[in-house]
DNA sequence: ATTTATTTTTAGATTAATCTAAACTTTAGT
DNA sequence: ACTAAAGTTTAGATTAATCTAAAAATAAAT
């Protein structure tokens, strides 16, 4: 019955982001960095979390979830994502606000206000920037998605989702109308500096950036009828 | 610019209910009581606390809050009760199980959140237990409230709050269906236990102990008609 | 008014989380 | 293979919050 701090819970996950991301164990300076402090801090906390059974842990190599561990990430990952998707839905917060407040709400223990919290969004399945809500039982749904910069010209997506999540580039996103849901079809490719022409929605074209262009994630729309 | 602990709000709000009940300076066992805790542990944290401007603080006498103090105070209190008319009304908790989930919710510091939230709830002036919310300048609404226990035989009144917040007497009053918004009359007085006789709702007859009826909140109706 | 009881404060320790600086492993480069 | 660089761990300190036990101040009671 050992309690876990919000701190420990905020290095579950970091070390669930980063092996998520690279698939392999996370190494104390790459979860240092996640978390904006000092390499020696991490030594320190990753004994802890070792003591606990939260993490697999030798020294000199790096650390992996156990399954507690990896239970207890995840569910915090769906309790962040749930109050984002709150945040947006029912307070009208923008997609940019939501992510620094859901760090907060994230923390509340109590498994029925999550449930209740699902029940009362219609047990969404993604949060404002496309990324997937695990269910109670920790399952991701799956989707194809892939970066709009490996459309080809002609081709056409939808936007799902975003690799990058700074309020700086969701900000930009907005003020260009490429959010969630829109249809963009590539009509153009620069060589010179990849940036591409975009048809939005079937209206006004535009021109976005190759680091827009890979940080924004599509699906694959078959060619319209037009 | 200094920043505050989720203990220290706890501390101010402690005493700010102390202080706000007995209407005069909070003592350190007082404090501990309310506090769950050591006298010295609350004697520590009052140096703490009036080094940061946030209480008055002389030794061997008690301490009330200072205004910044009581600001915070009344904020805390306001963020309380508003998540648990959130709970309540949206996520349907009842009455009983909402005061714990806000102990946590109401640490979360985002003032657009909590302003959001009351827009959202339609600005309530009262929590599910009858409390009043302040508003964001920090005043009460007030309302002539009285025991129960001091209706006469004949007189009626309207369910407006509770004195004890337990979930088991909260949970015993909606047994007795003795929920906010009911109508009581006064029917007898037992002067041996000061148990008295209800009619609840121009209805049903019940009877109910005097610790109830001295923990129940009514406002005095005008003698009905019929 | 002096003793007793209660309340409050201090002293000294403990735990979680953090830091800097120093020591130690591992990896990489020539 | 050896040295340099990078990454990781330990050592020693610090701060917030807490505890128990002891000392000091106030209040109550004979």
């Amino acid at each position: 019955m050992e309690s876990i701090s919000n701190t420990e819970e905020n290095y579950l996950k970091a070390i669930f982001k980063i092996c998520e991301t690279d698939d392999r164990a996370a190494s104390t300076n790459a979860i240092a960095q996640e978390m904006q402090t000092s390499a020696a801090s991490v030594s320190d906390m990753l004994k802890r979390l070792a003591k606990k059974q939260l993490i697999h842990y030798e020294k000199w190599k790096g650390v992996t979830l156990t399954d507690t561990g990896s239970q207890l990430a995840t569910n915090l990952v769906r309790k962040h994502r749930l109050w984002e998707v709150f945040l947006k839905e029912k307070l009208q917060f923008t997609w940019d606000e939501v992510h620094e407040i859901a760090e907060q709400l994230e923390h509340i223990r109590s498994p029925k206000l999550i449930e209740r919290l699902d029940q009362f969004l219609g047990h969404p399945k993604f949060d404002p920037h496309g990324d997937p809500i695990p269910d109670a039982d920790g399952n991701f749904s799956y989707r194809k998605q892939i970066p709009l910069s490996s459309l080809k010209p002609g081709e056409t997506g939808v936007i799902v989702g975003v690799q990058e999540h700074s309020p700086t580039f969701l900000q930009y996103l907005d003020r260009m109308k490429l959010v969630l849901g829109t249809r963009v079809r590539v009509m153009e490719q620069f060589e010179y500096d990849e940036s591409v022409r975009l048809r939005v929605n079937d209206a006004q074209e535009i021109l976005v950036s190759n680091k827009v262009s890979q940080n924004l994630f599509v699906e694959k729309a078959p060619p319209s009828s037009k």
